[in-house]
DNA sequence: TTTGCACTGACAGTTCACTGACACTCATCG
DNA sequence: CGATGAGTGTCAGTGAACTGTCAGTGCAAA
């Protein structure tokens, strides 16, 4: 889950990134408008933490224009306390969910969850891609039909894969959405990993961009 | 049964938990529209009971934001007596029964029972899945016709694999089922709920998918 | 050819789930 | 009131599955 966090105070800047990281996002952040419209404009991201109150461009005005040139990421608006104006003006402006500060972290990362699953979620809970199909509800992973048993670190990595199909996606990324920044692993697990994955599910379905990282090959089993 | 009830009347709010209570759900109550809204958003209920006149964001409200994200769980509206069009409103918002006040306890119960059932059985009380099969009014559990007597517990956790067939679900979710977030307990009083169930039912009735949770096997006795 | 990233198999430590034993609580009954 | 038994949580031990590390190999890019 990649995520973009935009906030101008540096103490709840860190303290919203933390959280997020703790409960497996890939956070990125911004601290005023000019940067947070730039990376939510050329960036993908799963779900954005915008702050109204930035300095340079408000928040408001950030979200618009993303909306305005088509940026579709789901979007949590922070406002000040009693601000209803302000959490009209943000549904309004495309915003998907709002919360008024202050808030418990917690709280924060309930409602991330509850955005991205509403987002990821619609739909059939399986996802396809060439030969390989993700049962996302029963954790279950097929290729060409035939199941595979997968163990709980090589379903995350494939299911993040899955998300992320469009790119190439780092290592690092992957290291960080597996185990988060806390307890960091060498490289060298990740390739572990990888390895038996590529086992169980053949050769073809797993590609490597060398020295930019891993993506999913879509042309296997032509569809 | 995992329920969640909305009222901002102290007293009436106490007594409906109670009532509920007594007859088997595990209940968590809000006070005003907005907690409401955030737990039947980020939580999974298996049935609302829903006060539509409430400060803050006001039940209709709730409810409509609810089934716009995709909330399906069955909701029982309590409406101010006389209120015809609160009635019409509810329905059309997506309520599945509307109760008016004042209404006696006893009947609260059965329609909230009523709606549980035809959420989770299509009409009859009897589910079967495989070989398992949980008449839900009479709490009882048969494995290929053979009665097999259970605990409560052990009921409220086979009903819950039952209800939520179609997934995997995770050992936290068990816990907060079971037990809800105000007495927690070790993972470990759920392993050995799930050991003494087991041997009860015979193997192959509970399925494991190790680091994401349990599961109701379909595959066992075919059918 | 050189360089360095990526891959692989083997191994060992760790984690996870399961299980039996035990203790505690509570209701029932004499 | 005390005995009894069912239900259930906790503890500790076990085995298996999982996974990180290591050491060595392969291979792509310059």
């Amino acid at each position: 889950m990649r995520l973009l966090a935009v906030e101008d105070d540096p103490v709840i800047r860190k303290d919203v990134k933390a959280a997020l990281q703790a409960s497996g996002f890939h956070v990125e952040t911004a601290e005023d408008g000019e940067d947070a419209w730039f990376l939510g404009d050329t960036e993908d991201y799963d779900l954005v933490v915008l702050d109204l109150g930035l300095p340079g461009m408000d928040g408001l005005s950030v979200l618009k224009r993303w909306r305005a040139n088509g940026r579709e990421m789901p979007v949590l608006v922070l406002t000040a306390r009693g601000a209803w104006h302000e959490r009209v003006e943000g549904i309004e402006a495309g915003a998907d969910d709002y919360l008024p500060k202050p808030f418990r972290m917690e709280e924060l990362v309930a409602r991330a969850r509850a955005l991205v699953r509403r987002s990821v979620g619609q739909g059939s809970p399986v996802q396809t891609l060439g030969d390989l199909a993700i049962d996302t509800n029963r954790m279950a992973v097929s290729v060409r039909g035939v199941p595979v048993s997968v163990t709980a670190l090589e379903y995350r990595l494939l299911s993040y894969l899955m998300l992320h199909r469009d790119r190439v996606v780092p290592p690092t990324e992957l290291l960080e959405h597996l185990y988060g920044d806390d307890d960091a692993r060498e490289a060298n697990a990740l390739e572990a990993i990888l390895t038996r994955l590529r086992k169980k599910l053949g050769a073809g379905v797993i590609g490597t961009r060398r020295g930019f990282g891993y993506f999913l090959d879509a042309a296997e089993g032509r569809g």
